[in-house]
DNA sequence: CCGCACAATAGAAATGGATTTCATTTCTAA
DNA sequence: TTAGAAATGAAATCCATTTCTATTGTGCGG
Protein backbone atom coordinates (compact mmCIF):
# COMPACT_ATOMS: atom_id res chain seq x y z
CA UNK A 1 0.00 0.00 0.00
CA UNK A 2 1.47 3.04 -0.88
CA UNK A 3 1.46 7.16 -0.39
CA UNK A 4 0.66 7.90 -2.97
CA UNK A 5 0.21 11.75 -3.94
CA UNK A 6 -3.63 12.04 -3.09
CA UNK A 7 -2.90 10.38 0.36
CA UNK A 8 -0.01 13.06 0.68
CA UNK A 9 -2.29 16.12 -0.33
CA UNK A 10 -5.18 14.28 1.93
CA UNK A 11 -2.32 14.32 5.26
CA UNK A 12 -1.37 17.23 4.10
CA UNK A 13 -4.93 18.90 4.84
CA UNK A 14 -4.98 16.58 8.13
CA UNK A 15 -2.03 18.52 9.18
CA UNK A 16 -3.35 21.79 9.10
CA UNK A 17 -6.74 20.72 10.54
CA UNK A 18 -8.26 22.14 13.85
CA UNK A 19 -10.31 19.67 14.60
CA UNK A 20 -12.73 16.75 12.59
CA UNK A 21 -12.88 16.87 9.21
CA UNK A 22 -15.40 15.38 7.11
CA UNK A 23 -13.82 14.03 3.48
CA UNK A 24 -15.81 16.68 2.11
CA UNK A 25 -14.22 19.51 4.22
CA UNK A 26 -10.94 18.06 3.27
CA UNK A 27 -12.04 17.97 -0.70
CA UNK A 28 -13.22 21.78 0.13
CA UNK A 29 -9.88 22.82 1.32
CA UNK A 30 -8.07 21.39 -1.42
CA UNK A 31 -9.88 22.85 -4.07
CA UNK A 32 -9.84 26.49 -2.37
CA UNK A 33 -5.92 26.26 -2.53
CA UNK A 34 -6.17 25.18 -5.79
CA UNK A 35 -8.13 24.42 -8.35
CA UNK A 36 -6.51 20.77 -9.99
CA UNK A 37 -6.23 19.26 -6.48
CA UNK A 38 -7.59 15.47 -6.46
CA UNK A 39 -10.99 15.16 -6.62
CA UNK A 40 -13.50 13.91 -4.07
CA UNK A 41 -13.30 9.82 -5.11
CA UNK A 42 -9.64 10.66 -4.67
CA UNK A 43 -10.27 11.94 -1.17
CA UNK A 44 -12.64 9.01 -0.67
CA UNK A 45 -10.05 6.70 -1.81
CA UNK A 46 -6.76 8.38 0.19
CA UNK A 47 -8.95 8.54 3.73
CA UNK A 48 -9.22 4.46 3.11
CA UNK A 49 -5.78 3.34 2.64
CA UNK A 50 -4.92 5.98 5.36
CA UNK A 51 -7.41 4.68 7.83
CA UNK A 52 -6.19 1.17 6.85
CA UNK A 53 -2.42 2.03 7.59
CA UNK A 54 -3.39 3.40 10.72
CA UNK A 55 -1.80 7.20 9.82
CA UNK A 56 -5.74 8.64 9.91
CA UNK A 57 -8.93 8.03 12.43
CA UNK A 58 -12.27 7.62 11.29
CA UNK A 59 -14.84 9.03 13.85
CA UNK A 60 -18.66 8.09 13.86
CA UNK A 61 -20.63 10.89 15.46
CA UNK A 62 -23.09 8.85 14.41
CA UNK A 63 -24.51 11.96 12.00
CA UNK A 64 -24.39 10.17 8.84
CA UNK A 65 -21.05 11.79 7.77
CA UNK A 66 -17.74 10.34 8.99
CA UNK A 67 -14.92 12.51 10.01
CA UNK A 68 -11.27 11.82 9.84
CA UNK A 69 -7.94 13.00 11.95
CA UNK A 70 -4.82 12.38 12.12
CA UNK A 71 -3.35 9.99 15.07
CA UNK A 72 0.19 8.49 16.11
CA UNK A 73 0.35 5.37 14.23
CA UNK A 74 -1.93 2.60 14.83
CA UNK A 75 -3.88 4.44 17.78
CA UNK A 76 -7.00 5.66 18.25
CA UNK A 77 -8.73 7.35 20.79
CA UNK A 78 -12.64 8.92 21.74
CA UNK A 79 -13.77 11.75 22.02
CA UNK A 80 -16.67 14.14 24.05
CA UNK A 81 -18.04 16.06 21.57
CA UNK A 82 -19.78 19.18 22.65
CA UNK A 83 -23.15 19.72 21.12
CA UNK A 84 -23.66 22.96 21.48
CA UNK A 85 -20.29 24.23 20.29
CA UNK A 86 -19.64 21.34 18.26
CA UNK A 87 -15.76 21.25 19.52
CA UNK A 88 -14.22 18.10 20.85
CA UNK A 89 -11.88 16.93 23.09
CA UNK A 90 -9.56 14.33 22.56
CA UNK A 91 -9.96 11.56 25.56
CA UNK A 92 -6.22 10.32 26.34
CA UNK A 93 -7.01 6.65 27.07
CA UNK A 94 -9.28 4.16 25.22
CA UNK A 95 -11.94 2.39 28.03
CA UNK A 96 -12.79 -0.19 26.18
CA UNK A 97 -9.44 -1.78 25.68
CA UNK A 98 -9.05 -2.60 29.01
CA UNK A 99 -12.45 -4.41 29.05
CA UNK A 100 -11.48 -7.32 26.22
CA UNK A 101 -9.63 -9.53 28.74
CA UNK A 102 -12.87 -9.31 30.81
CA UNK A 103 -15.34 -9.55 27.88
CA UNK A 104 -13.23 -12.56 26.09
CA UNK A 105 -13.84 -14.28 29.33
CA UNK A 106 -17.13 -13.89 30.34
CA UNK A 107 -18.89 -14.13 26.98
CA UNK A 108 -16.29 -15.96 24.61
CA UNK A 109 -16.44 -12.83 22.38
CA UNK A 110 -13.26 -11.94 20.45
CA UNK A 111 -13.24 -7.83 19.95
CA UNK A 112 -11.90 -6.77 17.00
CA UNK A 113 -12.93 -2.90 17.37
CA UNK A 114 -15.74 0.01 18.41
CA UNK A 115 -17.34 3.13 18.59
CA UNK A 116 -17.41 4.76 21.31
CA UNK A 117 -18.12 8.58 21.29
CA UNK A 118 -19.59 10.70 23.89
CA UNK A 119 -22.19 13.53 23.45
CA UNK A 120 -23.01 17.10 26.01
CA UNK A 121 -21.65 20.33 26.86
CA UNK A 122 -18.39 21.26 27.36
CA UNK A 123 -16.70 23.61 30.50
CA UNK A 124 -17.07 26.59 27.74
CA UNK A 125 -20.58 26.45 26.63
CA UNK A 126 -21.91 25.42 30.31
CA UNK A 127 -20.34 28.61 32.01
CA UNK A 128 -21.97 30.48 29.25
CA UNK B 1 -46.76 12.30 23.03
CA UNK B 2 -49.68 10.23 21.90
CA UNK B 3 -49.28 6.49 20.79
CA UNK B 4 -50.62 6.32 17.14
CA UNK B 5 -51.96 3.97 15.10
CA UNK B 6 -48.63 4.02 13.08
CA UNK B 7 -46.31 3.40 16.44
CA UNK B 8 -48.56 0.62 17.85
CA UNK B 9 -48.06 -1.25 15.14
CA UNK B 10 -44.21 -0.65 15.30
CA UNK B 11 -43.98 -1.81 18.35
CA UNK B 12 -46.17 -5.16 17.22
CA UNK B 13 -43.36 -5.54 14.90
CA UNK B 14 -40.59 -4.98 17.04
CA UNK B 15 -42.16 -7.26 19.92
CA UNK B 16 -41.85 -10.21 17.53
CA UNK B 17 -38.47 -9.21 16.24
CA UNK B 18 -35.29 -11.61 17.17
CA UNK B 19 -32.35 -9.02 16.73
CA UNK B 20 -31.94 -5.43 16.18
CA UNK B 21 -34.52 -4.04 13.10
CA UNK B 22 -33.70 -1.14 10.59
CA UNK B 23 -36.85 0.96 9.82
CA UNK B 24 -36.89 -0.75 6.30
CA UNK B 25 -37.09 -3.88 7.93
CA UNK B 26 -39.86 -3.36 9.84
CA UNK B 27 -41.51 -1.60 6.77
CA UNK B 28 -41.18 -4.90 5.05
CA UNK B 29 -42.59 -6.92 8.07
CA UNK B 30 -45.31 -4.96 8.45
CA UNK B 31 -46.18 -5.00 4.70
CA UNK B 32 -45.36 -8.44 4.05
CA UNK B 33 -48.58 -9.88 6.90
CA UNK B 34 -50.58 -6.61 5.63
CA UNK B 35 -50.73 -4.67 1.95
CA UNK B 36 -52.00 -2.13 3.67
CA UNK B 37 -50.01 -1.39 6.95
CA UNK B 38 -48.41 2.13 7.58
CA UNK B 39 -45.89 3.59 5.34
CA UNK B 40 -41.73 4.03 5.24
CA UNK B 41 -42.33 7.62 6.45
CA UNK B 42 -44.94 6.96 9.20
CA UNK B 43 -42.61 4.03 10.30
CA UNK B 44 -39.88 6.54 10.38
CA UNK B 45 -41.91 9.11 12.61
CA UNK B 46 -42.95 6.05 14.59
CA UNK B 47 -39.77 5.12 15.63
CA UNK B 48 -38.58 8.93 16.44
CA UNK B 49 -41.24 9.07 18.85
CA UNK B 50 -40.82 5.79 20.70
CA UNK B 51 -37.22 7.13 20.80
CA UNK B 52 -37.87 9.88 22.77
CA UNK B 53 -40.26 8.49 24.69
CA UNK B 54 -37.73 6.13 26.24
CA UNK B 55 -40.05 3.02 24.54
CA UNK B 56 -37.14 2.04 21.60
CA UNK B 57 -33.56 2.42 21.79
CA UNK B 58 -31.77 3.10 18.75
CA UNK B 59 -28.48 1.53 17.60
CA UNK B 60 -26.00 2.90 15.62
CA UNK B 61 -23.83 0.02 14.05
CA UNK B 62 -21.31 2.97 12.01
CA UNK B 63 -22.75 0.90 8.84
CA UNK B 64 -25.17 4.00 7.69
CA UNK B 65 -28.29 2.29 8.78
CA UNK B 66 -29.74 2.85 11.93
CA UNK B 67 -31.65 -0.51 14.04
CA UNK B 68 -33.93 0.11 16.13
CA UNK B 69 -35.10 -2.60 19.24
CA UNK B 70 -37.76 -2.20 22.24
CA UNK B 71 -36.01 -1.65 25.48
CA UNK B 72 -37.40 -1.47 29.44
CA UNK B 73 -38.63 2.66 29.50
CA UNK B 74 -36.01 4.85 30.21
CA UNK B 75 -33.14 2.30 29.92
CA UNK B 76 -30.72 1.43 27.28
CA UNK B 77 -27.64 -0.76 26.57
CA UNK B 78 -24.73 -1.85 24.24
CA UNK B 79 -23.88 -4.48 22.33
CA UNK B 80 -21.09 -6.77 20.81
CA UNK B 81 -21.94 -7.70 17.45
CA UNK B 82 -20.28 -10.40 15.37
CA UNK B 83 -18.61 -9.30 12.67
CA UNK B 84 -18.89 -13.09 11.16
CA UNK B 85 -22.50 -13.99 11.17
CA UNK B 86 -24.23 -10.22 12.64
CA UNK B 87 -25.72 -11.78 16.03
CA UNK B 88 -25.57 -9.34 18.75
CA UNK B 89 -24.70 -9.91 22.34
CA UNK B 90 -26.82 -6.92 24.76
CA UNK B 91 -24.66 -6.02 27.53
CA UNK B 92 -26.39 -5.53 30.77
CA UNK B 93 -24.50 -2.82 32.32
CA UNK B 94 -23.48 0.69 30.23
CA UNK B 95 -19.96 1.00 31.05
CA UNK B 96 -20.07 4.77 30.35
CA UNK B 97 -22.67 5.93 32.86
CA UNK B 98 -20.26 5.21 35.66
CA UNK B 99 -17.50 7.42 34.12
CA UNK B 100 -19.76 10.45 34.18
CA UNK B 101 -18.72 11.71 37.25
CA UNK B 102 -15.33 11.24 36.47
CA UNK B 103 -15.04 12.74 33.34
CA UNK B 104 -17.31 16.21 34.75
CA UNK B 105 -14.61 16.72 37.47
CA UNK B 106 -11.69 15.77 34.94
CA UNK B 107 -12.73 18.12 31.89
CA UNK B 108 -16.30 20.04 32.93
CA UNK B 109 -18.13 18.35 30.65
CA UNK B 110 -21.39 17.72 31.13
CA UNK B 111 -22.43 13.86 29.39
CA UNK B 112 -25.97 14.03 27.86
CA UNK B 113 -25.48 10.82 25.28
CA UNK B 114 -22.89 8.48 24.34
CA UNK B 115 -22.71 5.80 21.51
CA UNK B 116 -20.80 2.86 22.28
CA UNK B 117 -20.75 -0.73 20.09
CA UNK B 118 -17.99 -3.48 20.12
CA UNK B 119 -17.43 -5.14 17.02
CA UNK B 120 -15.49 -8.80 16.99
CA UNK B 121 -16.19 -12.35 16.57
CA UNK B 122 -18.66 -14.16 18.57
CA UNK B 123 -18.13 -17.26 20.87
CA UNK B 124 -20.01 -19.39 18.07
CA UNK B 125 -18.03 -18.18 14.90
CA UNK B 126 -14.83 -18.36 17.16
CA UNK B 127 -15.47 -22.29 17.27
CA UNK B 128 -16.35 -22.74 14.28
C1' DC C 1 -75.84 14.41 12.09
C1' DC C 2 -72.87 18.22 9.91
C1' DG C 3 -68.87 20.64 9.05
C1' DC C 4 -64.65 22.29 10.60
C1' DA C 5 -59.92 22.20 12.56
C1' DC C 6 -56.16 19.59 13.13
C1' DA C 7 -53.44 15.47 13.51
C1' DA C 8 -51.88 11.46 11.07
C1' DT C 9 -50.63 9.38 6.98
C1' DA C 10 -49.03 7.99 2.17
C1' DG C 11 -46.33 8.35 -1.61
C1' DA C 12 -43.39 10.93 -4.43
C1' DA C 13 -39.63 13.73 -4.74
C1' DA C 14 -35.56 15.67 -2.80
C1' DT C 15 -31.45 15.26 -0.18
C1' DG C 16 -26.81 14.06 0.76
C1' DG C 17 -22.98 11.18 1.89
C1' DA C 18 -20.81 7.39 -0.01
C1' DT C 19 -19.64 4.19 -3.67
C1' DT C 20 -19.29 2.40 -8.35
C1' DT C 21 -18.19 2.71 -13.08
C1' DC C 22 -15.33 3.44 -16.67
C1' DA C 23 -12.42 6.07 -19.65
C1' DT C 24 -8.12 8.37 -19.16
C1' DT C 25 -3.68 9.50 -17.18
C1' DT C 26 0.36 8.52 -14.56
C1' DC C 27 3.70 5.29 -12.67
C1' DT C 28 6.73 1.44 -12.67
C1' DA C 29 9.44 -2.01 -14.19
C1' DA C 30 11.09 -4.56 -17.71
C1' DT D 1 10.59 2.73 -25.08
C1' DT D 2 6.81 0.07 -23.90
C1' DA D 3 3.45 -2.87 -21.73
C1' DG D 4 0.97 -3.60 -17.64
C1' DA D 5 -0.49 -1.88 -13.20
C1' DA D 6 -2.10 1.66 -10.36
C1' DA D 7 -4.23 6.03 -9.67
C1' DT D 8 -7.44 9.44 -10.98
C1' DG D 9 -11.69 12.31 -12.20
C1' DA D 10 -16.29 13.00 -13.58
C1' DA D 11 -20.51 11.28 -13.80
C1' DA D 12 -23.70 7.87 -12.62
C1' DT D 13 -25.62 5.31 -9.11
C1' DC D 14 -26.84 3.81 -4.55
C1' DC D 15 -29.53 4.02 -0.53
C1' DA D 16 -31.13 5.53 4.01
C1' DT D 17 -33.40 9.30 5.45
C1' DT D 18 -35.97 13.66 5.14
C1' DT D 19 -39.06 16.86 3.16
C1' DC D 20 -43.07 18.10 0.65
C1' DT D 21 -47.79 17.98 -0.49
C1' DA D 22 -52.14 16.13 -0.96
C1' DT D 23 -55.31 13.11 1.28
C1' DT D 24 -57.51 10.79 5.03
C1' DG D 25 -59.15 10.17 9.65
C1' DT D 26 -60.82 11.93 14.10
C1' DG D 27 -62.82 14.59 17.75
C1' DC D 28 -65.91 18.24 18.75
C1' DG D 29 -68.90 22.32 18.86
C1' DG D 30 -73.01 23.45 16.79
MN1 LIG E 1 -9.43 13.22 18.19
MN1 LIG F 1 -29.91 -4.81 22.46
ZN1 LIG G 1 -11.13 2.75 21.83
ZN1 LIG H 1 -24.53 3.54 27.65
Amino acid sequence: MRLTKGCKKVLEVLEHAHDLSSAQDIHGRMRGEDDKAPGLTTVYRSLESLVSMGLVQAVDLGDGERRYELVKPGEHHHHLVCESCRSSVHLDQCLIEELEEGIRHKYGFQIKGHILEIFGTCKGCLTK
